[in-house]
DNA sequence: TATTGTTATACTCTATAACTATA
DNA sequence: TATAGTTATAGAGTATAACAATA
């Protein structure tokens, strides 16, 4: 005799894409409330700190890391471009290609921002419970993703 | 001396925003790929669902619980109603009110769709491992989650 | 006065197809 | 032919303000 038994929850409000959403509503808001002086959106940070950290990364490699479309990562290029904290440069290699850079101004709104970014990611582990539980959580997520 | 060490990220790639919305990402796509043949979204399904178990629940106290505000849940009511799937009543007693109901249709369809999300939530937990990890992210989303 | 639902609006995020220039 | 970037576009998701009906 085989006896299966389903642990899958009845509730949505039990599932996990729910929970999932409604956690990072809480991080989402809490990002948007310390970056407001910046006038920043997630996306535009994590994309300053990746070059701050990948120099010269191509275009298509860091909008893959990030999980955005390339037809949508052009705008997102555009708008760090325009506020003269990027920069693109087409290498002689391949004439295909954009390598992206900080500017000067660029490297100076990361060190200016990043600390406020920890202090966000800070006030999360806390609510976590501490940093255990936030490797604990990464771990999860991690598996998650594909 | 009071020594004090800097337990989060430098790389943003490596942060619980980061993470959650990967792994959004790959839950929401295996939600979307489950219901394609339905036509149907994930706050769609999670009202329906919500309604079988919370038959006339008030319209925001719905919203409230799916963490969608009032002026947007509208649409989303509307939507299911014009499908046959849901009712608004206004209960005597205030007529400011709107109390949310499935309709017989509605009822089969949760019938006949909710094995399909239960589905989509067993293929999550199988990729993070079990149900013991499922009851852990949730856990620590649950801590997040305002 | 306060609450509930509603409308209108604008902005962000995401997905798809098609084009260009280069390889 | 294939790849990288780009443009255009449409659909979802989200946030805010203002209004009508009712309490």
């Amino acid at each position: 005799m085989n006896i299966s038994v389903d642990f899958t929850a009845t509730n949505v409000e039990e599932g996990i894409g729910y929970w999932l959403r409604r956690a990072q509503q809480t991080v989402l808001h809490d990002f948007s409330e310390t970056f407001v002086p910046y006038d920043l959106r997630p996306a535009e940070f994590s994309l300053l700190m990746l070059l701050a950290n990948h120099p010269g990364i191509k275009q298509s490699d860091a909008a893959e890391i990030l999980g955005i479309q390339r037809a949508n990562f052009v705008a997102l290029v555009d708008a760090l471009q325009q506020r003269g904290l990027a920069e693109r440069r087409k290498p002689e290699s391949d004439r295909r290609v954009q390598s992206l850079f900080l500017t000067r101004q660029g490297t100076d709104f990361v060190v200016e921002t990043s600390g406020k970014w920890r202090q966000h990611e800070s006030r999360m582990i806390a609510r976590l419970g501490g940093i255990e539980e936030r490797d604990q959580l990464v771990e999860l997520l991690t598996r998650l993703a594909c």
